[in-house]
DNA sequence: TCCAATATAAACACGC
DNA sequence: CGCGTGTTTATATTGG
């Protein structure tokens, strides 16, 4: 079998190229300074290095080390100093691409570059699995990135600054009760749909819901529940239905299933979950899920679903979301090809490049490995 | 700078 | 009238 993340590392390393030849012009093509010419041998882009450095960050340790193809990156503070403009620069790869143009993305795809998302949908941060604790961690990604980390000391002072609007690229702290979650409104909204047995729910227990798993809602102010309401309202992935006799006020909430994908992609433009909550150590750790959160998600996903219902790829997303990749692993074999087919299949129009990458992302994200498509 | 996505606030209507 | 729900508008923030 092809090593498959081997492949993805080395189109990592040739989009990479494709970038820093794409940007030569504007930098122009001068000698440069002994300074400049070290951080020119970055075998990774700049801005990549900080975004990997900052995702261990966000499990409260510090990136020591990071190796890609046997060269070894191990001063980030240039990194960290350097600025924006030189965030594109990139060495020549250190290996050959030997012509693998054929499965190199679109060349739109290298603008992704800049965005952790593209992390998630070439596989590269999938291996990041961190454990907390205080011995140094060494990790493998894709079989050519060594990442050595060691807990920070002392961890970074917790800032009274608001918590930050969301949808953020950064990767969320590790969560707390005190901490906003990393989810959008629509992404929340959604969850607390798909968990629903009847995948409709009223807004009162949407908000019981979100309060439920996100303590942050407990005592957060209460315009939040205004944000909901107005989300529902304006997105047209929510679609209100009749309300069951006998529910009170209002209507009862559901997603459009023409719309999933779409908080799909919302799910995909979400930062990576806390690791801490992606080990696949069940243990929950305070404001982690229960692990009978989702039992209608989860019986859903072994029950063979038919292929090509995309609400089998959402319910994989969010039980990924929610518990860690570790759920998936839980499934037979056959789910985990129907999703991958799912995603494959099921957008055939002309962003279905987009959505496909977009699913595959997902699917990488959730720790699912879509089989090669048969030829 | 522009734009899209999102968050937040507020006003208002409606029905119980 | 109060309250919850739903709609709409406006504005701010953030990141690409």
């Amino acid at each position: 079998m092809v090593n498959l993340l081997s492949i993805q590392f080395v189109e990592l390393l040739f989009a990479s190229f494709s970038l820093f030849k794409k940007m030569a012009p504007m930098r122009g093509e001068r000698g440069g300074s002994p300074a400049r010419a070290a951080r020119a041998s970055l075998p990774l882009p700049r801005r990549l290095i900080r975004q990997i450095a900052r995702h261990v960050a966000s499990s409260g340790r510090s990136l020591r080390r990071l190796e890609v193809s046997g060269r070894v990156i191990d001063n980030f503070d240039d990194i960290e100093d350097a600025s924006d403009e030189s965030d594109h620069e990139v060495a020549q790869p250190a290996v050959a691409c030997g012509g693998n143009a054929g499965n190199l993305p679109p060349a739109d795809h290298d603008d992704d570059l800049t965005s952790l998302s593209w992390l998630q949908d070439r596989n590269l941060l999938r291996g990041i699995n961190l454990t907390k604790g205080d011995v140094e961690d060494t990790k493998m990604i894709g079989s050519q990135v060594i990442i050595k980390t060691e807990a920070s000391t002392p961890p970074p002072a917790p800032r009274a600054a608001s918590p930050p609007r969301t949808p953020c690229k950064a990767p969320p702290s590790p969560p707390a009760a005190h901490t906003k979650p990393p989810y959008s409104f629509s992404c929340l909204i959604f969850m607390a749909i798909e968990a629903a047995p009847a995948r409709a729910l009223p807004v009162k227990e949407i908000y019981a819901w979100i309060v439920r798993h996100f303590p942050y809602f407990r005592h957060a102010p209460q315009g939040w529940k205004n944000s909901v309401r107005h989300n529902l309202s304006l997105n047209k992935c929510f679609h209100k239905v009749a309300a069951a006799p006998g529910l009170g006020k209002g209507s009862l909430w559901t997603v459009d299933p023409q719309h999933r994908s779409t908080l799909l992609q919302a799910f995909g433009r979400q930062p990576i979950p806390p690791v801490a909550a992606a080990a696949e150590a069940p243990a929950p750790a305070k404001n982690s899920p229960d692990p009978q959160l989702f039992p209608f998600l989860a019986r859903r996903l072994r029950a063979r679903p038919e292929p090509g219902a995309d609400e089998y790829l959402a319910a994989a997303t969010v039980l990924a979301m929610k518990y860690g990749p570790a759920v998936l692993q839980q499934l037979p074999p056959a789910a985990h090809l129907v999703i991958s087919r799912c995603a494959r299949d099921e957008h055939s129009y002309s962003g279905g490049c987009e959505e496909r990458r977009t699913a595959e992302a997902l699917l990488n994200l959730a720790g699912v490995c879509p089989e090669p498509a048969p030829s």
